[in-house]
DNA sequence: CGCCAGGTTAGAG
DNA sequence: CTCTAACATGGC
C-alpha cells in the first residue's frame, strides 16, 4: 500500500534528509539505503512506514504495518509536516538571493527545508536536552532517554523506536535520569514536561488552539522553557516562519565565521542583522545553521 | 586545565 | 529591568 506526494517548489529532498542522517545515534529513524523508515502513533496504532523521493513525482510513502487504509491520511499528515510541504517557500528565495550573508547558502542549499518535530513533547524535551551542552552529547542523552524508556518495535529482525511517552517519564525520578548523565536541572525540567503533558495540562492541540501570543506566554510559563527553546519549538513544530532562537550558539558560531569577526557576535549584532530577514527569520537561522 | 557547547533560573542590584 | 552565579558534562 503506497501513495506518492507531490512536493512544493523549492524543495530538496535530499538535503532535508542529510538533516536526518546527521547522528549515527538517532533511533527515531532508520536508514536503508535511500528510504527512510519510521514508526508514528496514529489511532492507537504503532505505524511502519517508509518514505523516498522519486524524482519529477514526489515523496513515496509505503505503509509498512499495519497496512490499514484508515491510517493513510495521518501518515500523509505527519510526512507533509516532517517535511515542510505546506510553506511557500519562493518569497524567502527571493529575498535571499539578494542578501549578502544568504545568498551563497541559498544557492548552494536550494529547496533546504526546515524538518518538523511534530510531537510538541518530543520537541520540547529534545529542545531542553539539547540547552547548553554540545550537539554530539546531546545526541548521546537522546539515545539513552529512548533506548530506555521509548516504546521498542520489532518487525522482521529490525528494531524501531517510538519517543518516550509522558506517561512513563511522568513517573522518573531526577535519579533516573541523573544515572544516564542528564544534569539535575534537566531532569527536572523533562520530568515536569512530562507531567504537564500527562495530566493534560500541556498538548499539543492545546496549544495549537491559542493565539500566538498566548501560545508564547504559555510556553515560557514551563519550567526550563526560555526564549530559545521556545523559538526552537515554534519553528521545528509550530512552523512559525518568523521565529528566531536569538542568543543560539550555533548561530552565532555561524555568523562570526560568515562575517570574520575575531569574537561572537553580540546579541544587538545579530538583531540589527536579522531586521533584514524579517518574517523570515527561522529559514534564515536555518541556513545559517547549513553553513556550519 | 580552561573554555565553550543548539540556555534557564533564581536572586541581587 | 538588567546582570550574574550556578547548573553538569563531553570534547577539544
Amino acid at each position: 500500500m503506497d501513495f506518492i506526494i507531490p512536493v512544493p517548489e523549492a524543495f530538496n529532498f535530499s538535503h532535508c534528509v542529510s538533516y536526518l542522517r546527521r547522528s549515527p545515534k538517532e533511533l527515531l529513524h532508520v536508514f536503508e539505503g535511500d528510504t527512510l523508515i519510521k514508526v508514528i502513533r496514529a489511532s492507537g496504532h504503532s505505524v511502519l512506514f517508509s518514505v523516498r523521493y522519486l524524482t519529477g513525482e514526489g515523496i513515496r510513502v509505503d505503509m509498512i504495518t499495519p497496512r490499514k487504509t484508515a491510517l493513510v491520511s495521518a501518515v500523509e499528515k505527519y510526512v507533509r509536516e516532517w517535511f515542510d510541504l505546506d510553506t511557500d517557500l519562493r518569497p524567502f528565495f527571493e529575498m535571499a538571493s539578494k542578501d549578502k550573508l544568504l545568498k551563497p547558502l541559498a544557492a548552494q542549499y536550494y529547496g533546504y527545508r526546515i524538518v518538523g518535530l511534530p510531537d510538541l513533547f518530543e520537541s520540547l524535551v529534545w529542545a531542553v536536552i539539547g540547552q547548553q551542552i554540545n550537539l554530539g552529547f546531546a545526541h548521546t542523552l537522546k539515545q539513552r532517554f529512548v533506548e530506555h524508556f521509548g516504546e521498542r518495535l520489532t518487525i522482521r529482525g529490525a528494531t524501531y523506536y517510538l519517543f518516550p511517552e509522558p506517561g512513563v517519564i511522568a513517573q522518573l525520578h531526577p535519579e533516573d535520569l541523573l544515572t544516564l548523565q542528564f544534569s539535575r536541572q534537566k531532569s527536572r525540567y523533562i520530568i515536569g514536561l512530562a507531567r504537564a503533558f500527562a495530566s493534560g495540562e500541556i498538548s499539543r492541540e492545546k496549544l495549537q488552539a491559542m493565539e500566538p501570543g498566548e501560545r508564547m506566554e504559555t510556553l515560557l510559563s514551563i519550567k526550563g522553557i526560555g526564549s530559545w527553546t521556545a523559538n526552537y519549538v515554534l519553528m521545528r513544530t509550530f512552523r512559525y516562519p518568523e521565529a528566531f532562537p536569538l542568543g543560539d550558539a550555533g548561530l552565532n558560531t555561524a555568523l562570526r565565521r560568515l562575517l570574520k569577526l575575531d569574537r561572537k557576535p553580540t546579541s544587538a549584532e545579530v538583531q540589527r542583522i536579522f531586521q533584514r530577514y524579517r518574517g523570515w527569520e527561522a529559514y534564515a537561522t536555518l541556513y545559517f545553521w547549513k553553513s556550519l
